[in-house]
DNA sequence: TAAAACTGGTTTCATTTTTAAACTGGTTGC
DNA sequence: GCAACCAGTTTAAAAATGAAACCAGTTTTA
């Protein structure tokens, strides 16, 4: 099995010190753990397959499952039964995952200025800088609706920021399509 | 040499994707990337030797030999000849480095309330949160000033960001050597 | 009802990365 | 002239990654 050690290591609580940068770089500093965590809450993908097979950069079906079992073993995803069929798991981000909105906006924003990214694949880290604290708010408590089965809001209405973050960037891809004349 | 193939992939620009949370996870994504950094902006250490003793985590010369080399290449640091010395090279934050204050503040916030992290350690993390972006903002000043030779503000005077955050951690120290009881 | 497709993974093996420890060639201060 | 200091490099073992094939049970489809 994969990373077994360093596993083995967090479920013991050896850690390289106290240091907060420190404690969440060993939680989530590798080349996957975000990328999962970034397609459960802004893709919405919440099986297995989903993850994999939806999975832009091409993860491997090992690798995904030793970060599902790390991330679950450190608390920022749940694993349960799928009612609908005997052998599906289903993820849902916790609420120690749901909180990685903020660094998720504040890398999105980082890596927007300074890093060579598409505009179709950036527009959600646009929105939600611009969104502030505000629309980050409102995006964790539409996760704490789906992934936590919190009551929805009755006042609102209308699609829900993921929602509303898809529907941009499928604006963009659609623009793009149309030989970018418009 | 270490890490060949990745920093090639880099440097010649092939992608897993364009997202901009992918392509920040190719930069920082590994186990010391942001604790090198974190040292270089939190503890002002500039020097091989010094980021190499001071660790607190314990990175082993080769890794920081290979973050630092990565890092230049990616244009979050720099490197110069130390004047002082013939041998000395002095690394800085660019300012793509310096704009990773808020990434920082995030995960210490998130770390601190979801991990294990020691007081005195996470002291810096609970002051830059509270402080807000009017504090990253000064933060950042501050390491233009060092780190870029920006002109300093003739209009303000005492200890910058890093001191008062450094002092603030002494205190907690001092305040736990005495014995708990103040 | 039999076959096909789908479910969440595991296994295998080659490659890449990390790690600790020893080591290097040159520089500086005493 | 010698010890301490400088930024790393080298070596070899351990660990992590990655691609691909594979698996047994479940559900859908023809």
């Amino acid at each position: 099995m994969c990373n077994q050690n360093f596993l083995e290591a967090i479920l013991q609580d050896q850690h390289r010190s106290g240091c907060p940068i420190n404690l969440t770089v060993e939680v989530v500093g590798d080349k996957w753990s975000l990328v999962v965590v970034r397609d459960m809450m802004f893709g919405n993908r919440r099986h297995f397959r989903e993850l994999l097979n939806g999975s832009m950069e091409g993860i491997a079906s090992n690798i995904l499952a030793d970060r599902l079992r790390r991330l679950t073993a450190e608390g920022v995803i749940s694993k349960a039964d799928d009612p609908s069929h005997k052998q599906k798991a289903i993820y849902s981000l916790t609420e120690k995952g749901i909180e990685l909105v903020p660094v998720f906006a504040m890398i999105g924003a980082w890596g927007s200025k300074w890093l060579p990214v598409t505009e179709e694949l950036s527009i959600r880290a646009k929105l939600l800088a611009e969104g502030g604290p505000p629309l980050w708010e409102e995006f964790m408590d539409d996760l704490r609706i789906t992934h936590l089965g919190a009551p929805p809001d009755p006042n609102r209405s209308g699609p829900d920021v993921r929602e509303r973050l898809q529907a941009a960037y499928e604006a963009v891809v659609a623009r793009q399509a149309g030989g970018g004349r418009n």
